[in-house]
DNA sequence: GCACTTTGGTTGAACGCTCAACTAGGGGTA
DNA sequence: TACCCCTAGTTGAGCGTTCAACCAAAGTGC
C-alpha cells in the first residue's frame, strides 16, 4: 500500500450494473439451484455432468474431457463423480489405451435420471432467465457472455472457440439432447 | 409425468445464450473469488458483508437486514458474522429494543481490513467484467440484471424497489464508499 | 393473564468445493 | 535400462452453504 495513488473506484453507473448484476445472477444461481435439488434430488453440479455425459458419444466421456467442458476443476469432478456412481448414475471404466485415465460411463438409471429432470429444470431457466427479457436482450446478453467468457480466458480463448468451432461444424449432438445444462 | 405433452425445450439460440451466460458467470464468479481469496484472504461473501457494514450508518446492520440486503440467507449470515467475529472484524451487539435481535458491527480491524481489500477487488471487477463490454453492453447488462432480478422476486420486487428509491432519494451512503460489493 | 403464532436469530450435521499432497502411468532422453 | 518430468486422476482435510431443528422474545386473540 503506502504510497499509492486513490484506487481508480467504479463509476456510478458501474457500481449500480456491478450490483443488479451480482445480486441477479446470485438469485439466478441460488433458484435454479432449488428447483433442481427440490424436484430431482441433484445439486446443479450433478445435472451439467449427466448432461454432458448425454450428449457425448456412447454416453461416455473421459473424465478430464469433463472437466473441461464445463470448466469445473478435476477434483470437484472426480468427487461428484464419484456421489454420481454411488448413485447409481455413472459408472467408471477404466481406459485401456491409457492406463492413467477413466471414462465416465453414464448409465440407463442416469439416463433416466436426466430425462426426468430436464423439463423441469428446462421450464426453470426458461422462465426465469428468458422470461422476463426480449428478444433483443437476450441477444445481447449472449454478447455479453461471450465477451466476459473470452475476456476471462485470454489463452483458453482461442482453443475454446477452436473447440467450439469444430464441435459446431462437426454436429456431434447424438441422439438425444436436453437443451440445458 | 405420465401423459404430458413433450416439454418445451430451449431454441438453438436460447441453448447457446444459457450456456455462454452460465459458462461466464461461473468463471467471473471463481475469477474475483480467487482474487479476493489470494490478495485478502477472504471469501467473497465475507467481503460484501464488509462493504455492506461500511456503507450502514454508524457502521451497523441488523442482521437481518444484512441478509436481506445481500439476498443472503439469515443461516449463512449467522455463521459468516462468527466467523468475522473470530478474525475481530466483526462485533455482535444485543439490540435493546428488540431482545431477539442483534447488531452486527463493524469493527476498527473490519473497516482497515476492506480498505486493505477494495482496490484490488474494484479493479478486478473493472478488468473482468466491465473490460471486455462496450459502454452500450453495460447498459444492456444492467437493465437485463434488473429483469431478471425482478422476475424472480415477484412479491419482494416492489418492496426493493421502495427500498431502492427510498435509499437513492435520502442519499445514505455515509462516509466512505467502496464502489463495490 | 394465558395460549398460539410469528419473527429474529442460532446451531449442528450433511454436503459440495477448494487446495495441496499424492499415486501412477506415459513420454522423452541418454 | 534408468532417470526425469509431465499428465490423469484420486484423496482427505478444511471451509462455506444448506437444511432442518431449535430457542427466545414479540405480537395476537381471548
Amino acid at each position: 500500500m503506502g504510497v499509492m495513488s486513490e484506487p481508480r473506484w467504479l463509476t456510478d453507473e458501474e457500481q449500480h450494473v456491478w450490483r443488479e448484476f451480482s445480486v441477479a445472477t446470485r438469485m439466478l444461481q441460488a433458484h435454479l439451484e432449488g428447483q433442481l435439488q427440490h424436484e430431482s434430488n441433484m445439486p446443479h453440479t450433478y445435472y451439467e455432468v449427466l448432461v454432458a455425459l448425454s450428449e457425448a458419444p456412447e454416453h461416455r466421456l473421459r473424465m478430464s474431457e469433463l472437466a473441461d467442458a464445463r470448466k469445473s476443476s478435476r477434483s470437484r469432478l472426480s468427487h461428484a463423480v464419484s456421489r454420481l456412481e454411488a448413485n447409481g448414475w455413472v459408472r467408471r471404466e477404466s481406459c485401456p489405451t491409457d492406463k492413467r485415465g477413466a471414462w465416465a460411463v453414464l448409465t440407463a438409471e442416469g439416463f433416466a435420471a436426466i430425462k426426468a429432470a430436464a423439463p423441469g429444470h428446462v421450464e426453470a431457466v426458461r422462465e426465469s432467465l428468458f422470461g422476463p427479457l426480449t428478444a433483443e436482450q437476450v441477444v445481447a446478453l449472449g454478447e455479453i457472455s461471450t465477451a466476459i467468457r473470452e475476456g476471462l480466458s485470454p489463452r483458453c480463448a482461442a482453443a475454446a472457440a477452436a473447440a467450439e468451432a469444430e464441435s459446431a461444424c462437426a454436429g456431434e449432438v447424438p441422439e438425444e439432447s436436453f437443451g440445458v445444462a
